[in-house]
DNA sequence: GATCTTCTTGAGTGATCAGTCAATCCGCGG
DNA sequence: CCGCGGATTGACTGATCACTCAAGAAGATC
């Protein structure tokens, strides 16, 4: 691999395992088998760096994540708990660490690092716009007053809140209480929509 | 105030403001009027610290939080929304800054700091423990077959993936739209549990 | 007022931080 | 075979990190 894209996968990796403070240049350097001057000849500061990462997320999300997930299943509405799942597996895999990268560092960078909020809010507005978009193929299977755009927030609402209660508590049943309460919800919002005739 | 309480009072702040690993010693000294001696007087290291603020934390929830709320508004579903309220107001106060302490060191320490995490967790149990007598107390307005349990986790959820999204949009936009469906989707179970005759 | 404990002072510790830079390497066009 | 520019090397910088400690101040107890 290219001495830049190992040092921005290294990055990716170490950001999302420690945070961004707490990950250090060295380690960076370490893990991608690298030396100082080749980083700073591709990034100009540690803060470029994540800026690259939140891009490269960005790059990411289609063909890594949505995509896959739009493929796999047809009925939009089971798209969304599609995507719950896969995020699910991924927690399972680390053992209830990690969450969500962009999350975290969200809660680290928003209010700290002001170049780098925008490309956060980019990041979620990509899941949202995702989101947005099966919700939108439902449309005629949902209320006819349902606000689509809320509840493309609340869906990201849920995993967000839902990884950070599972971290916390070292045990995914958080994370599984908040999306079968999800999954009620849906139910309510689709039984509704079929009570008053579809659309 | 006493130099303990000075220095628990501004790593509070700092922690709240900055992150845990983002606050120096020397920038919490300063804030305090303190010397190090002092500091390490009192707290063994700065780990020591974050815990004695996680305690504290856990100490001011039902004074300051859950029992004004809980005083101020007799309907126990209402004081959901005047939780979510009341946090709503100190994310204007702060310029959609800050967000919930709880969660910002839930996602920062918990994989790094296996002495902190049991405490975040319980700091985050003592939310949902309060939200759930709430909903017990409003039992027989809910759907029989409704999951309490479930449902507390799921309003925590609600408010620290609203308030994640709403500092990374620096808008309470996204907050604002998921407490809304969260509104929604009581009035829902609300209606649900009428419906069948109440109980 | 002597004595003991608790608390405060602040200069100083080594380690690590992000970042620099001159020297060197290497692939490529001429 | 030369010259050039992007890429790499790694020792080095000053600043900051968490933390220490010997000295002394401030109260409390007898």
């Amino acid at each position: 691999m290219a001495t830049r894209e190992k040092i921005l996968e290294s990055s990716m990796q170490l950001f999302h395992e420690q945070g961004y403070t707490a990950t250090g240049i060295s380690t960076i350097l370490r893990r991608a088998e690298a030396n100082p001057g080749s980083l700073y000849h591709f990034f100009k500061t540690k803060e470029d760096l994540v800026h690259a990462v939140l891009d490269q997320y960005q790059e990411l999300l289609w063909p890594v994540v949505l995509g896959p997930v739009q493929e796999a299943e047809q009925d939009p509405i089971e798209r969304i708990f599609r995507l719950l799942d896969w995020y699910r597996d991924s927690m399972v895999e680390s053992g209830c660490r990690l969450g969500c990268p962009i999350g975290n560092l969200a809660l680290e960078l928003s209010d700290t690092h002001p170049q780098a909020r925008p490309k956060i809010e980019a990041n979620l507005a990509g899941w949202r716009a995702g989101i947005r978009g099966w919700l939108d193929e439902a449309a005629d299977r949902l209320p006819q007053d349902c606000d689509r755009e809320a509840l493309s927030y609340f869906v990201l609402t849920v995993m967000e809140g839902g990884l950070l209660q599972a971290r916390a508590a070292d045990d995914l049943a958080p994370f599984d209480a908040s999306v079968a309460v999800l999954r009620d919800h849906f139910n309510r919002l689709l039984a509704a929509a079929k009570g008053t005739g579809h659309d």
